[in-house]
RNA sequence: GGGCCGUUAGCUCAACUGGUAGAGCAACUGACUCUUAAUCAGUAGGUCCCGGGUUCGACUCCCUGACGGCCCA
């Protein structure tokens, strides 16, 4: 704990004079009639009842800010809803209060009662009848004007954030409304919701470097899931047909204005649905989420202007890369070629890469970042896509998007693999991929195999980064600013 | 992992070429019954991120480290 201010011990002290003088500094009697936002909409409604003889209220909230003036103040306070102003005068209040009052500070709460009058500039004001004291602060808020800036503080300590930066509260009550519009957009088309185990004793479902941990009683190693995709699967030959998961994945990796080590994801399932039948679906999802959150399909990011009404372009990836990308399309198929247009253009890529690996990661430097308009990108290679169908029409391909907003990966979707046979030859080509080297690589499960083995109908999948899609619609820089408690290193 | 930048009072920020740290808000004392970044008078408040080095002297220059931000891989 850092050494006290001499700002803490003369709060302490004074903390222990209200103490020692009978006053409950934390008492829990106190009902507010309603919020400040409430309030806030009858004075715009009826203010024909309102006057210092007209009706009364109790309001509770944090003091903002305190004008003193001798015998009467006025302070400024907030709830979880608005923000509004009281007048206090000695004689209305009693003596006794008002000097409780002069000893309180910025950021204690306190409940205040009585009418509403207008002042001098018509700002309607609580006129206090009766005031009380709800909660004592004891560490001083942030400077009033200026609130708190420092990055750092601000996601160490995101509570002092939400109280002073009013659009950083604006930022986390659109992450909810975007989460709760989805799961609505879900369940009005029968999905229902399910949770799958976050710690798996196989991780799969995705290529990653998951976290290890170690469960006492069972004597055996479990990894925090890096996606739930293969649980969500197990459910739809369980008989399942629409199911989708809001949660939590974990992947072991460096941190970046993208990259949490933990973020969410909506993942999801329909039976009897191909991957193009996603693509229509996610076009609605965000067109309707986006005008819930925006009033509008369009929404500016980062000084691009981007708009979500469907229709959205749908480019293969061989084409992208030519059409996009620049490669000249005689050398896509050689593999040789591609690595030397690679080194010559300083795209790092290993030599051990299969030619599917190499193609995605040149769209990954040529392409993707200049994917700004909402756009699906299809028909990504066997080699990168273990868990995917292989297209009807060529063999190296699969049938699989993946959608591109602002330059960045925003959704993966499928169809699935539904024969066993199919997915246990793509789980062997993974670990030989791990044999070769690449950590990441899939790991062999047996017993999804076996479940698919049971018979799963013909289904596609999809999962989308809520974090980005977050960022996009609240037009944040960084993933830490859509994320409550983003991790960072021990500070001491 | 690499590059650049940052860390000074509770908060937001200054401090020239190295000369011994300052403002606003917050706090404290006092005045003030319509303020709203209230005002007025006064007071106090510092491990200059940690640790080394250079120097007569370091917030300042050099090195190591910690944490953070941005960019790149």
């Amino acid at each position: 704990m850092d050494k006290e201010s001499k700002l803490l011990q003369l709060r302490k002290e004074k903390i222990n004079e209200l103490k020692n003088n009978g006053i409950n500094l934390y008492p829990n009697d106190f009902k507010p009639s309603c919020s400040v936002n409430r309030l806030k909409k009858i004075i715009k409604e009826k203010s024909d009842s309102l006057g210092e003889d007209g009706d009364k209220f109790c309001i509770a909230g944090r003091m903002m800010a305190i004008n003193k003036m001798g015998k009467s103040s006025f302070i400024r306070f907030k709830d979880g809803s608005d923000q509004l102003q009281a007048y206090l005068q000695k004689n209305r209040i009693g003596e006794e209060t008002y000097s409780l009052f002069k000893k309180l500070d910025i950021g204690d709460f306190i409940g205040v009662k009585g009418p509403l009058f207008q002042t001098r500039t018509g700002e309607w004001t609580l006129l206090a009848e009766e005031f009380t004291l709800l909660s004592k602060a004891v560490r001083p808020l942030p400077e009033k004007f200026h609130g708190i800036k420092d990055p750092e503080k601000r996601y160490r300590q995101r509570y002092l954030d939400l109280i002073m930066n009013e659009d950083t509260r604006q930022i986390f009550l659109k992450r909810s409304k975007i989460v709760a519009y989805m799961r609505r957009f879900f369940e009005d088309r029968g999905f229902i919701e399910v949770e799958t185990p976050m710690m798996q004793p196989l991780p799969g479902g995705a290529e990653a470097t998951p976290f290890k941990t170690w469960h006492n009683a069972l004597g055996m190693e479990l990894f925090l899931r890096i996606a739930p995709e293969l649980y969500l699967k197990r459910l739809v030959v369980g008989g399942f047909e629409k199911v989708f998961e809001i949660n939590r994945n974990f992947r072991n990796e460096g941190v970046s204005t993208r990259h949490n080590p933990e973020f969410t994801m909506v993942e999801f399932y329909k039976a009897y649905a191909d991957y193009k039948e996603l693509m229509d679906l996610t076009e609605e999802m965000f067109e309707f989420i986006t005008k819930q959150i925006s009033g509008s399909t369009e929404i500016e990011y980062q000084g691009q202007n981007i708009d979500f009404k469907k229709g959205w372009l749908r480019i293969p990836m061989i084409e992208s890369l030519t059409k996009i990308g620049g490669i000249d399309p005689k050398i896509l198929d050689n593999t040789e070629s591609l690595l030397k247009f690679a080194q010559e253009n300083n795209i790092q890529i290993t030599k051990k890469d299969r030619h599917g690996k190499v193609l995605t990661k040149l769209f990954d430097v040529l392409v993707e970042p200049k994917l700004i308009q909402p756009t699906f990108i299809t028909g990504y290679p066997v080699e990168v896509s273990p868990l995917s169908r292989k297209s009807d029409n060529d063999p190296k391909l699969t049938d699989r998007f993946e959608l591109f907003i602002a330059g960045r990966e925003i959704a993966n979707g499928f169809s699935e693999i539904n024969d066993p046979e199919d997915q246990h030859d793509r789980f062997l080509m993974q670990v030989q991929q791990r044999d070769e080297g690449n950590s990441e690589a899939h790991i062999m499960d047996s017993e999804y195999v076996e479940a698919l083995e049971y018979g799963m109908p013909p289904t596609a999948g999809e999962g989308i980064g809520i974090d980005r899609l977050v960022m996009l619609l609240t037009n944040a820089k960084s993933i830490r600013e859509v994320i409550l408690f983003p991790h960072m290193k021990k500070s001491i």
